[in-house]
Parts: structure tokens; sequence; C-alpha cells
DNA sequence: CGTCTGACGTGGT
DNA sequence: TACCACGCCAGAC
């Protein structure tokens, strides 16, 4: 298993109960900013084994994408995240704030 | 080895 | 805001 691989599990691990990070966030943490990609597969083929807790990994626009969406949903909500119709989440209010986005919010 | 496949991200329209 | 095209790169085969 590669390094990274290791890492992106060790980082979606620190995603605290009741907030979501982006597979995109994870993948930068781990040290590969395009390894969006990867982190998806990992969850996809490790998250059983490893007992990660996936459904706190959402795509960059704030929603769930996979085909058991409904599950992730009730996951979610178990932990008091909001989620609408559309399956999106407001990231602005339950992103996990990593150490690697510390400027993010200084836009305005 | 070479090729294909994604639970994605970004930039352009 | 929504949609499209393209880049990305670890695993499966």
């Amino acid at each position: 298993m590669e390094a990274f691989t290791k890492n992106v599990m060790a980082r979606i691990r620190e995603i605290p109960t009741g907030h979501v990070a982006t597979y995109g966030q994870i993948a930068r943490l781990a040290g590969k900013p395009r390894g969006a990609r990867q982190v998806s597969r990992i969850l996809h083929s490790m998250s059983n084994k490893y007992k990660l807790p996936w459904h706190r990994v959402i795509n960059a626009k704030g929603e769930i994408v996979i085909k058991d969406s409904d599950r992730q949903k009730i996951l979610l909500e178990k932990e008091g995240v909001e989620i609408n119709n559309q399956m999106r989440i407001n990231l602005k209010k339950y992103q996990w704030m990593s150490e690697d986005m510390d400027m993010e919010w200084m836009e305005g």
C-alpha cells in the first residue's frame, strides 16, 4: 500500500464528528493536491475493511454523490449535519477547517 | 509492463 | 447556478 494511501486513511480518521471534509481537502492534507480521485478510490475500497468514517467525505460542491447516498445522508444527520433535498450540505457551516485551510475565510 | 477506470477538482461558457 | 471537457494517479487486470 502506498504511503499516500495510509496518509489519506489517517486524515479521514481526524475528521471531527458533526463535520465533513472534501475529497480534495483530504488529498491536500495527505500530500497530493491533485489526488482527489485517489481519495475516492481509497474510500471505496478501504472504508469497510478499515472502518473509516467514509460518510464525512463529500465533493467540493458539498454534495453527496455516491449510489448509496441515502445511507450517507442518514449517518451524517445522526451527527447533526443538515442536508437538503438536493443532497447538499452547507460547507461554510459544516466543513472541517484543517490546518492547511486557515486562509479560506479571509476572502471577505 | 500498458490500458482502463473512477464516491474528484478546476476553469471556461 | 449548471454543464462540459480535461487533467489527475493508484489499483485492477
